[in-house]
DNA sequence: AAATTCATTTGATCCAGATCAAAGTCTGAA
DNA sequence: TTCAGACTTTGATCTGGATCAAATGAATTT
């Protein structure tokens, strides 16, 4: 980890998946309020970290996995000569560091959008506990199974669609996880740059920029900065119905 | 599933885990030999299925994990117009299936490629087991997430690379499974037409028919139809030398 | 408020690879 | 052995989105 990326461990906070609005997307789902306690008792509460925190770096050994409780963090490789490949955004209730229970360390970096708050699961004590609770090994199944599934769509996007296709499916995406967890649907902010979202979709930023501007041209989107209202959900819709994935919900939540 | 995919199971015939070539690559790494018999007595033994026969649909019910023992399988998914969308291939010591664990259902076609054996792993009794045998959970963990990392590997080479770098990365890749499977790593046959290979790459056919051209004529290759013979294996490196993947062991096996 | 920096938009040009088209080539069935 | 259908190769053309270039706008510092 680098220098500032000190996570400093507060006593006293309690954790509280009970009350937690999230616990549904979470890994507490499908668990009874005996096994939450006990998961409960395993996590571990940071104070939150601020924007350009780098979370974990390629190499780092693997000790937990994280669940985003608020904020937003983005996941990425780097080449040799400096520029990111962005590989994943995760928002609150999504779990992060999946791919490293393989070989015990991180293949990516994870840096903090915004001023984010963390769950942290050492995950030795998590697969201990497993053990004795099988809904909580089954979830952890389902979870990485959802990973898998979710990165399948994601494949298939590449694969076969058109930078508009592309762009449709990312914000219909991130409005869908937006209204899983509580917000509005169709007014939010990103918390990624262009940059970010077309390196995310294999686009340069301009062409991302361009279809902004285009949507709003058509209707579709009200876009300020970073601020986007969806105007005409159908027609996002309809620019990827005639596509079939994989999986069609391709959400890592429940 | 459609009325070619009857699986008939045959009594009689030995799971023995202990003896295949594959274990090392496959659910019994880093299981004892107590342990590996308790599995073997879940795992169902069937009769070879043929080139063209589907092992599972979208929309099947998810009932069991399958690996390889010898031939090969292909993923995909399909459009309503019909055409394929090839997610992946599998090779021996190789398991297909994860992806359903999430929501009970499988999300895409399997079909084989040839003749092919293949283990089945009842998922419930798989889960049962693994309560009770710590490594055998952590190995099922580690496979999911060996998964996960593979296809982030997927979608970077999609996301940043050209078609040149997609074939030889693909050709590497079968090369270095091909190697850990006992076979030659220079020599041998691909499964698949061109046209899967295009789908699974996102390109079109006829540029993949270019580029084993093209690789021909700079003496990398020899190609015979499906015949590959790897005659400068540095030269393929070269090509995806300045990239770095999120996880550079994008192999599902150990 | 001015200055510096960084992100975004917009315009112009270019090219890798798609698409269209047609000619081989292999395979299995009859 | 011949035929039909499915692959594969090769050629010609076209285009979506990359790249290059520059202006504009926001945010942060001085």
């Amino acid at each position: 980890m680098g220098a500032n990326s000190k996570v400093v461990s507060i006593d006293g906070i309690k954790v509280a998946c009970g009350n937690c609005s999230l616990a549904t997307l979470c890994l507490p789902f499908g668990l009874d309020t005996d096994d939450v306690e006990r998961l409960e008792k395993i996590i571990k509460r940071n104070r939150p970290i601020q924007r350009g925190h780098v979370l974990f770096s390629p190499g780092d050994k693997f000790q937990s996995l994280y669940v985003i409780k608020t904020g937003a963090v983005k996941t990425f490789s780097q080449t040799p000569s400096g520029d990111e490949h962005v590989i994943g955004f995760h928002l609150p209730g999504e779990m992060l560091g999946l791919d490293a229970i393989q070989n015990d360390q991180h293949g990516c970096f994870a840096k903090a959008l915004e001023t984010t708050a963390i769950c942290e699961l050492p995950f030795q004590s998590l697969e201990q506990l497993s053990t004795s609770i099988p809904s909580l090994q089954h979830q952890m199944l389902r979870l990485l199974s959802k990973e898998v599934s979710a990165e399948a769509s994601m494949i298939s996007l590449l694969n076969n669609s058109t930078a508009e296709e592309r762009l449709a499916s990312f914000l219909l995406s991130l409005s869908d996880r937006f209204k899983r967890r509580g917000f509005s649907a169709t007014d939010f902010f990103l918390a990624m740059s262009r940059q970010d979202i077309g390196s995310y979709l294999g686009l340069a930023l301009e062409t991302v920029s361009r279809l902004f501007t285009r949507f709003q041209e058509h209707g579709i989107l009200e876009v300020d900065r970073k601020h986007v209202q969806i105007r005409d959900m159908d027609a996002l819709r309809l620019m990827l119905k005639h596509q079939i994935f994989c999986n069609p919900s391709a959400d890592q939540s429940s």
